[in-house]
DNA sequence: GCATGTCATGCAACCGTTTGCACAATCATT
DNA sequence: AATGATTGTGCAAACGGTTGCATGACATGC
């Protein structure tokens, strides 16, 4: 039916190893031979059947990425997505395919899955299914961790942002615009990155300590600034553990007729798309996630093609200053 | 290295046709014989080895997911995210891989690699790829537009929620809440859903008839939106193409003091999560997306397993009734 | 001018399954 | 009891590549 490696090379009046070895280009072959093997490659429409490759070489020429969506929103996500995004990139320039795979599945059978039937080549891991269990499956298996795993140990890859850092900026960009009692909102406090941003908070926060913790949702955000900036010595800035936090602390102010940036201050974790439409527009702790995914897959393929040991890699953030911090003279 | 089928067989004393048989389930085994096989699987922790099982059986096990990303915006798309998540779930179930792959490559090489080196059995793909030269190379492999092609052609495949129904819901809704001067506010006018929900405005709209195109872009909608606000006979109600116009909107009117609902309608496409969110919270035409995800996954694996012919599937929309259209009465 | 090395290519085994065909054993029919 | 149908399993040939080893041609060194 489909035309095969054997067509070409008898089209071409060599061997099909000698096709093979001019596909690959890891052989030293007569130019005149290699222009004979193209020109039959091209003659024929013939493109290699990557199936029959993979089972030869040893290789699925794929990675998988897993996520932790334990309902629609993981997917949609625009951190996954732009992380994503680099991934999927990096990948084709080098001829792999992406494979993503919802981690959430009964007792990450589904990972396993992808590494024992030899699907993927390595894979992209979300912090929360770094448990004992799976990292004994994986073994020696090629992979890296996109975020810090909780259970922090030498011998495991990841890459993922300084929070810490990240909040600290937060903290002293406040500090520098004269802002004296900042609070912490946002976040499930379980969470590592939250908590890790909740120490930089703390850290490096010389005023009274605050911190709000919500559900996640933007609502309970609300409610929770509400009470929070109705009491009499009510902070004057806050950091946002997210733009969701943010957008509810913003329709608080609103509803208490508090001007922000005078009144209240606000820096938020999370670029997202919307952060510069709001009124005003957020002062933000920028987390550049298209060069952590970029990084999570350069650092991946290199555990699958060179060997190198585990590695840890954290990158910084960035503060992109708005109107929410911009305090005018008083 | 590995185990493999033969280990298996040796252990259980049978010929490795016969695990083979017992693994696909498809022929008559005696249960004897079969306990044995799944008791040496057990033992040895055998998990077939997926490359080769496809070389052999021609099925790759893998659909591909074509995203036209021209930036990374694409990829954090909302919309992509919600489908991209309701089609690993059907893929999930009949065991296939999710194969997400960048359109926008060159000349569309990239889908046409896909499928010519087997490594997938079938492509969802988005409207915009739909082009005579991909048709052509794509011949009869199954394929599924997510979405409505520009080119409508009976004899191809794809899913799309109903746009111009719900364009005229949301008139009809409007003209209910007593709102008499309606406009479309939003979109590149050369994409086929804008069209297609802006003829849906035209068909239901009794009133004077306002199309105000935008860039796409939050900022563009608020100064389009801030010009016709500004004229006497404004509009005093919007039909927005996405919930980004509806933002740049809703600043125009807080900035010129009209208030939302009573002076201004607006009804949105798209169900952001932060749609409900805003103040007033919007009047939305929600998509569903894991529903139109989940079908065309459904359709594609029809096309692939049943061979059934194309088919088109179109999806309505509902209407989601917020604050935005709320009319007190007056 | 002969031993040695390098280069380009062919040969054939192998990667780990699936599957058509063959055949022996068992069962049903008359 | 003989015959035919059915059932369970083995054998071996694919599936379409890759790759270690062998070989012949030619260049190099002394």
């Amino acid at each position: 039916m489909a035309v095969t490696i054997h067509d070409v090379a008898k089209l071409a009046g060599v061997n099909s190893s000698t096709v093979s070895r001019v596909i690959n280009g890891k052989a030293t072959i007569t130019p005149d031979t290699k222009e004979r093997v193209y020109a039959a490659m091209r003659e024929l429409d013939y493109h290699p059947n990557s199936l029959a490759r993979s089972l030869a070489s040893g290789l699925s020429g794929a990675i998988g990425v897993v996520v932790d969506a334990r309902d629609a929103e993981a997917f949609s996500n625009w951190f996954f997505g732009r992380s994503l995004f680099a991934i999927e990139k990096v990948a084709q320039a080098r001829g792999y395919q992406v494979i993503i795979a919802n981690g959430a599945q009964s007792k990450g059978g589904n990972i396993e899955t992808l590494m024992k039937e030899h699907k993927v080549d390595g894979l992209i891991l979300p912090p929360t299914t770094v448990k004992p269990a799976l990292m004994e499956a994986i073994g020696d298996f090629p992979y890296v961790v996109l975020g810090t795993p909780d259970t922090l140990r030498g011998d495991t890859s990841w890459v993922d942002n300084n929070n810490e850092q990240g909040a600290e900026m937060a903290v002293r960009h406040l500090q520098e615009m004269a802002y004296s009692n900042i609070a912490y909102l946002g976040g499930y406090q379980k969470r590592g990155f939250t908590k890790r941003r909740v120490k930089g908070y703390q850290r490096t926060n010389t005023g009274r300590e605050t911190i709000l913790a919500t559900d996640g949702t933007s609502e309970n955000a609300y409610a929770v600034a509400m009470e929070a900036l109705k009491q009499p010595e009510h902070p004057d800035a806050f950091v946002c553990n997210d733009n969701l936090a943010a957008f509810g602390l913003l329709k608080a102010c609103r509803a208490l007729k508090l001007d922000v940036p005078n009144d209240v201050g606000i820096v938020a974790f999370d670029n997202y798309p919307l952060a510069e439409y709001t009124d005003p527009q957020l002062t933000i702790i920028d987390i550049d996630t298209a060069m952590l995914g970029e990084q999570t897959a350069q650092l991946l393929f290199r555990r699958i093609e060179n060997k190198v040991g585990n590695q840890q890699i954290m990158l910084s953030t960035t503060l992109v200053k708005r109107a929410s911090t911009e305090r005018k003279a008083r």
